[in-house]
DNA sequence: GCGCTTTGATTTTTT
DNA sequence: ATCAAAGCGC
């Protein structure tokens, strides 16, 4: 038994899976097994210790990691994995209040605030306190109180330890952002850590409650964790002291979103018997790569020294590479990709990195033009995009009229006449009473059917402002009213039809064909909460919403290369890895050049994309790089400099015109024989697509309906529902994937 | 109150 | 280059 669920796990690997009493600190290099022993130890607790799942819970930094985690559990947990707890900090805290949270007066519809509607409250805040957003940057002021929130400071912290000018400034809209979030019974994303802390300190039921189930408690990328959740962290496992962390802070890259490296430090304090073990086997890259980071990475001088090896073969060499431009350098990648694919390949094993979100543009360009699938992950957000939060917001309204942010931003969309005047006095009339915009407005509409002329609230209003305002609160009145008795998509079809939303975009939105067309997949994603109950399933649906992140989202696809920054990358591995703008100034980015510690964070960042990379790596950079607009030299990255000059072969600097071909491709041939004859004998196809690999915007033949083209494609089960568009009068035709039969034509 | 034009600023990374 | 907020005429 005991040897079955550990047998494939090096000595390290095995030891770190066994030690379950007492804290346990895990350094992971990459490639290292992680996850692999993170699951097998759970495998171990419950198969062998007989642990029940339910007593553990697992913490993870993604919903990705976490969604892979229990994939991989369920073979050894069986139908008891429903009980454990695996999620991230934020998604695990969420729960605890709704749960919980009335103990301390918390609303159980909170409403969550993602980052976007906090600058538009912090906004408001300023303005209502006289803080001009010209002077002080409202997203500065939201990074100050991110980060008092993650420090456990709050408010009042704050406030003690407040010293110059700024952070006065920064006090004053502080107070007011917590009065209105109060009103309008909304947590922003640290609340939920900083509140189930506070929740954990003030009310020992609950607490004891949380520490008597958890009898194992663990936390994965602990390098990234904040104060707050490692506060948290202790917390749950100070009864049983069964604390579990696994990280590297070779590969701490959020240390600008309040993470705390030292965290490591305080846990080796917080528990001196803690035992620590260092995984240091890489099952991952080449020699080659593993080389090349362990160089990149010796250059800090914060760090731990870690001795990482692996018996993988010494592989290819790194292809360095100048480009003139961003376009070029764009190209150069799209060529490489169509040499490696007709080689030993599948676009799925390729992923290009890059610093910033920007630089994909070029990218996509070049794809497009060559006919290359890509996937780009992150970029506009799908649930960042205007239409979907506009949905989302008065979903969010029907669940809790209170929400200040939510109504203000649909209030007016699609126009019903309430503009700006009608707007400052609601917020006014909010303010001197201390309620929500929401309940003002009752508190209009009552009076005005009442007709008292004495009618002080709605006096500085014109009538049919007024009467515009009473159209409003019935529209979600009915909404929330006839919310009780439909189901998720019913309610969405309901609220689009109702507030005139649908109208507005199909006949005079701006690209409101392709925003209706989101829409349909926004409503679609709400398919899978059709199973619970209609006011469950909107609480739930809304917080994934919040909470669900576009790495989350990612699919595994064999046939589109990926585009992704190298911030999502972690976790991810690929057998090829292209980073694009190794330059001063984007890697290590410009804003870090003046603080030594932000720099070795850059570092860091640099090699988490460089050991992503399990067979191939290019390096590439710009000589020069159009910067809004205009266009500036650069010089090459710092971090090229760390990496040994036998690891790497330069195709030579692709100047312009002439036959820069030849010599490029006799490097990429070679290399690609070396690779592949490793690869057969792997024997591992780790994809094999039973569907066919259809995806939005391809041309498709159906048996019956004959051509048409791809709409979207959205997961639904185990299997894909597509929306095909036929030609002929055959119309709009959701079709599951793995029926349809779809053909896919040029 | 609405919609157009102008002006001005602008984020690196994301749960 | 791009997008949001402010200003202005209807």
């Amino acid at each position: 038994m005991t040897t079955d669920i550990l047998a494939d796990l090096n000595s390290k690997q095995r030891e770190a899976a066994e030690t379950i009493d007492g804290p346990l600190l895990i350094i992971a290099g990459p490639g290292s097994g992680k996850t692999r022993v993170i699951t097998h130890r759970i495998g171990y607790l419950v198969r062998v210790c007989g642990v029940t799942p339910y007593r553990i819970a697992a913490v993870t930094f993604t919903n990705r990691a976490a969604r892979d985690m229990r994939q991989r559990l369920v073979p050894l947990l069986g139908p008891g994995i429903k009980d454990l707890v695996a999620g991230t900090f934020h998604s695990f805290c969420a729960m605890i209040l709704r749960r919980e949270g009335q103990a301390m007066g918390l609303d159980r519809n909170f409403a969550i605030y993602d980052d976007s509607d906090q600058v538009e409250l912090i906004k408001r805040c300023m303005k209502e306190v006289d803080v001009d957003p010209k002077r002080f940057a409202p997203r500065a002021i939201q990074s100050r109180i991110s980060g008092a929130k993650s420090q456990l400071l709050g408010l009042e912290g704050y406030a003690a330890a407040g010293k110059d000018y700024f952070d006065e400034i920064v006090l004053r809209v502080y107070e007011r952002y917590e009065q209105l979030l109060t009103r309008s019974a909304a947590l922003d994303f640290d609340d939920l850590l900083f509140k189930t802390h506070a929740l954990f300190e003030k009310v020992p039921e609950v607490s004891d409650k949380y520490q008597n189930r958890y009898v194992h408690f663990m936390v994965d990328e602990f390098q990234d964790t904040n104060v707050a959740q490692y506060a948290i962290a202790k917390h749950l496992s100070q009864k049983y002291r069964n604390l579990c962390v696994v990280g590297d802070p070779d590969q701490s890259i959020y240390s600008w979103r309040n993470a705390d490296i030292r965290n490591i430090l305080s846990f080796q304090t917080d528990y001196p018997e803690a035992k620590i073990i260092a995984l240091e086997e890489n099952y991952r890259s080449t020699q080659t790569i593993l080389g090349a980071a362990g160089k990149l990475i010796a250059s800090n001088t914060q760090r731990v020294e870690k001795d990482l090896w692996t018996s993988n073969g010494t592989g290819v060499p790194i292809v360095v590479n100048e480009c003139y431009d961003a376009p070029e350098e764009a190209q150069f990648v799209v060529k490489e990709v169509m040499n490696l694919q007709d080689g030993a390949y599948a676009l799925g094993d390729i992923a290009v990195m890059y610093r910033v979100n920007a630089q994909s543009r070029a990218l996509e360009e070049a794809c497009l033009r060559y006919g290359v699938p890509y996937q780009l992950i992150g970029g506009l957000k799908f649930y960042q995009r205007q239409e979907v939060k506009d949905l989302t917001a008065y979903l969010r309204l029907v669940a809790n009229p209170t929400d200040d942010v939510s109504l203000t931003r649909v209030i007016n969309v699609p126009a019903r006449g309430i503009g700006r005047r009608t707007l400052d006095e609601l917020t006014r009339i909010a303010r001197d009473a201390s309620i929500s915009m929401y309940s003002a407005i009752e508190g209009l509409v009552g009076a005005n059917e009442n007709g008292g002329p004495a009618d002080v609230a709605a006096g500085a209003l014109a009538a049919r402002s007024v009467k515009a305002l009473t159209d409003f609160r019935n529209l979600i009145k009915e909404l929330a009213a006839k919310s009780e008795e439909l189901d998720l998509i019913e309610l969405i079809d309901l609220v689009l039809q109702r507030s005139g939303y649908k109208r507005y975009l199909v006949e005079e939105a701006e690209r409101g064909e392709e925003r209706w067309e989101n829409i349909q997949e926004f409503r679609a994603s709400a398919r899978d909460y059709l199973v619970m109950g209609i006011r469950e399933a909107l609480t739930a649906f809304l917080e994934s919403v919040s909470l669900v992140s576009d790495v989350d989202t990612m699919e595994e696809r064999a046939d589109a290369i990926t585009l992704i920054t190298l911030h999502q990358a972690k976790g991810l591995e690929f057998p090829v890895v292209f980073i694009v703008g190794m330059e001063e100034g984007l890697l290590p980015h410009l804003r870090s050049m003046d603080d030594p510690s932000e720099m070795e964070e850059e570092r860091r960042l640099c090699y988490v994309g460089v050991t992503r990379a399990k067979e191939r790596l290019f390096l590439l950079r710009a000589f020069r790089r159009g910067f809004r607009g205009s266009s500036e030299p650069g010089l090459p990255s710092r971090f090229l400099a760390d990496i040994p000059e036998e690891l790497i072969v330069t195709p030579g600097r692709s100047a312009s015109g002439g036959s820069k071909q030849a010599g490029r491709q006799s490097v990429s041939r070679r290399s690609i024989d070396t690779v592949t004859r490793r690869r057969v004998t792997d024997g591992a196809s780790d994809q094999d697509p039973v569907m066919p690999a259809v995806t939005t915007g391809d041309k498709v033949r159906h048996a019956k309906f004959g051509d048409g083209i791809v709409v979207s494609r959205v997961p639904s089960g185990t299997d894909f529902e597509v929306t095909v568009a036929f030609k002929e009068g055959h119309g709009v035709k959701r079709l599951l994937l793995s029926f349809a039969g779809l053909e896919k034509v040029e």
